[in-house]
DNA sequence: GCGACAG
DNA sequence: ATCTTGTCGC
């Protein structure tokens, strides 16, 4: 009956790949119906001091489309599996997981900083996570992990095929002029042009979506160990 | 063997 | 990702 085996992420090399390709089959690339009224979105985000294992993680919630900041939840963790291109999702999933956590509310959609499909064997951290999630997931990465890509036009909302082998796995997106494209795919439960769409309508002037944006900031307060929400601690509930 | 390589 | 200083351009 359980084809898959439970989900860890204290494993080897061997057995990530593993749970990759065991994984990747269950992705949903279709719009869901949750995308028809979408109120809310959500972008994550992590950071640490080089060669420390500590990461702080941070999720906010924004309302959609006014993205005026909703809610705010953080966590901090010890992190030990190493950087490895393909395998992010391995070092940093289980911090922003443990901040979704926290989150009283459910997002109608999130916004991760790295690839959702466009991955070596499918599956990137975006799609990964939506998955464990189970909520509608993009992948918004600020440079390529794999495929090719023509040129990208100048005006924003330009976007060019980002292709891997004979499938089209993504979009490199132009989101905002005079500065270099980023990588949307999909994570879970969304289509691409779904996708890209709503990533576009996630930005407000800069490169990078405002959900991603804010969980960065944040995430940097956190590390700088300042006093950032004006009403709570974000990491209150740890103690 | 060599180059590529999310964050 | 992080470190690191100044600097060029809109």
């Amino acid at each position: 009956m359980n084809a898959t085996p439970l989900h860890r992420w204290d494993v080897t090399y061997r057995e990530a790949v593993a749970i990759q390709e065991d994984l990747r089959g269950k992705l949903i690339l279709r719009d869901d119906g949750a995308l028809d009224s979408i109120r809310t979105v959500a972008g994550a985000d992590i950071s640490y001091e080089k060669g420390s294992d500590l990461f702080f993680a941070a999720v906010v919630l924004m309302d959609f489309p006014g993205l005026g900041l909703l809610e705010e939840a953080a966590c901090s963790a010890r992190v030990s599996f190493p950087y490895i291109p393909g395998l992010l999702t391995f070092r940093e999933g289980p911090p922003l997981l443990a901040a979704f956590a926290k989150l009283g509310q459910t997002p109608d959609f999130v916004l991760f900083d790295g690839q959702g499909i466009a991955h070596p064997r499918g599956i990137g951290l975006a799609a990964h996570l939506g998955l464990l999630l189970d909520l509608p997931a993009i992948g918004c990465a600020k440079s390529r992990l794999v495929g090719s890509y023509g040129p990208v036009g100048e005006k924003r909302g330009s976007h060019a095929a980002l292709i891997c082998g004979d499938r089209q796995v993504g979009a490199v997106v132009r989101t905002r002029e005079r500065t270099r494209p980023i990588f949307v795919s999909q994570g879970h439960r969304i289509a691409l042009p779904k996708a890209v769409t709503l990533v576009l309508s996630c930005c407000r002037g800069y490169r990078l979506p405002e959900p991603l944006r804010q969980a960065h900031l944040a995430v940097n307060r956190l590390r700088m160990g300042q006093v950032s929400a004006p009403h709570s601690d974000p990491l209150a509930k740890n103690r």
